[in-house]
DNA sequence: TCCTGTCTTTTGGTCCAACAAATAAACAGC
DNA sequence: GCTGTTTATTTGTTGGACCAAAAGACAGGA
């Protein structure tokens, strides 16, 4: 027996989780997302009408409609009238939305977050430095220099995630980057306050630019002390903030911040 | 105006988000939430009835029925018959389905998680140095004890996973907790099936005992090294996959493993 | 008094029928 | 061929019905 096999075998007994569950609900949802794959519909083909589906697996329309607003919650469809369900490409949006809802917005939570950046965005700069091409940064360059557009807060709140997680991407792990884009409500609206408090694309741009610079050269030293201190000054709005959960999470915020 | 009540103005600007849904359901999953904020309800307390909130808020049944899958989709209460809906405190285990729905489960995404757990487990080593306490770390060694129970596999993967949940812990940092806890289905697989190849807990027991001396004796050299080294071995049985994503992901997992 | 088994009533689970609202599709008029 | 109108289909919502399960009331015995 290979490894594969072993792995996949593994797998499927995994799959199997409660077998109490015998709702005609959950077994619709099975059901329907289990019809999605056998038919491989995929994003914008319609389902049947609710009425189909409901002769088709044996279930009141009501039982139908508890399932979908299942799968609607979930982003995996989404249900215009007279149309029927549609496959959706929601889902990101749906998982974003409910962990957003689990992290409660506050500055604690602001601070916590930008130590979770520091985390991530200064861990993988060995990678970025190794691994990125020249092409790879230039492009960071095109992305930066967006910022300047100035159109707004809410704009260069979002120029401003962009890079950031084009950095992120660099890193080339997609766990890594779906989760930074989790937090993508929080991290832009940590963004949009500090802007809000003063205009400062200008300077945005610039430290943005020393990072890509840093890495251009491969200095990770460098690298590591830039992403920080931005970082870092991207909460001086919430100094303020002295409860005792903030400052918990600010010892975290701060890990790692040594200066070279 | 100061800096807090630009924020929390900010906060609530992004509260708003699409006047245009007035669905019936969409609003009694808002009035819902509402009624548990404002009656101030906890995790255990139970709802009105299904007939009664239709009563309170003008609608039928199978409305309030239909909001309530959606409540339950999200984690947020569980409804068990008779009792009828109750405040659940499964909201995190609903994000953590709905995010392992999106990640495939596969040879390449175990590659990519592993990957993704050495750029976290290396990153925070720092802090852990400089700021867990000796009582910390002999709670580790209590944690990394429980492993040689040897209670089968399915338990031995739990008490692993544990023992890197504790790790993480340390980092004092809650979204950077949040995130990895919802890789917690993917991660025990990988040591599901690392275990179920040949079982060799004493030898995670050791390797998390020199981890925990080297956290000891404050040297992030050798920290490095060994989670790099542990985390690496920990995917070897995927070895022979060999297709391009599993590729394209394995240079990632091996990033920052160079030998000190 | 306290326990125990039975019975009633409440409640969620499912389905059906009906009507309203929305809209895609067919159609008539030019 | 284009445009405005009509029609038919489908979702949105409601009320009612019935069933099964379970909590709570109740009676009977130790």
């Amino acid at each position: 027996m290979n490894t594969d096999a072993m792995l996949l075998a593994a797998l499927a007994a995994n799959a199997v989780q409660e077998p109490a569950r015998v709702s005609a609900v959950d077994r619709l949802v099975d059901q329907i997302r289990e019809l999605v794959r056998e038919r491989g519909l995929v994003i914008g083909d319609a389902l049947p009408t609710e009425r189909d589906l409901g002769e088709q697996f044996q279930a009141g329309r009501n039982t139908v409609r508890e399932a979908l607003q299942v799968l609607k919650a979930y982003g995996i469809v989404e249900v215009r009238p007279k149309i029927g369900a549609v496959l959706s490409d929601r889902h990101e949006e749906a998982v974003r939305k409910l962990f957003a809802f689990q992290n409660d917005i506050s500055p604690a939570s602001f601070i916590d977050v930008q130590g979770y950046r520091r985390i991530v965005e200064s861990g993988i700069g060995d990678h970025i430095i190794l691994h990125a091409t020249a092409a790879d940064l230039d492009q960071l360059d095109a992305i930066n220099a967006r910022i300047l557009g100035n159109n707004g807060v809410d704009d260069a709140a979002r120029c401003d995630f962009e890079f950031h997680e084009a950095l992120v991407t660099l890193a080339n792990n997609r766990t890594l980057l779906a989760n930074y884009r989790l937090l993508q409500p929080v991290i832009t609206q940590i963004m949009r306050v500090g802007k809000a408090t003063r205009p400062v694309q200008i300077d945005t741009f610039e430290v943005h630019a020393q990072i890509i610079n840093a890495l251009k050269s491969r200095d990770r030293v460098a690298y590591a002390y830039l992403i920080s201190r931005h970082l870092e000054h991207g909460l001086q709005f919430v100094e303020t903030e002295q409860n005792g959960r903030a400052h918990i999470a600010r010892s975290s915020g701060r890990m790692g911040s040594s200066r070279p």
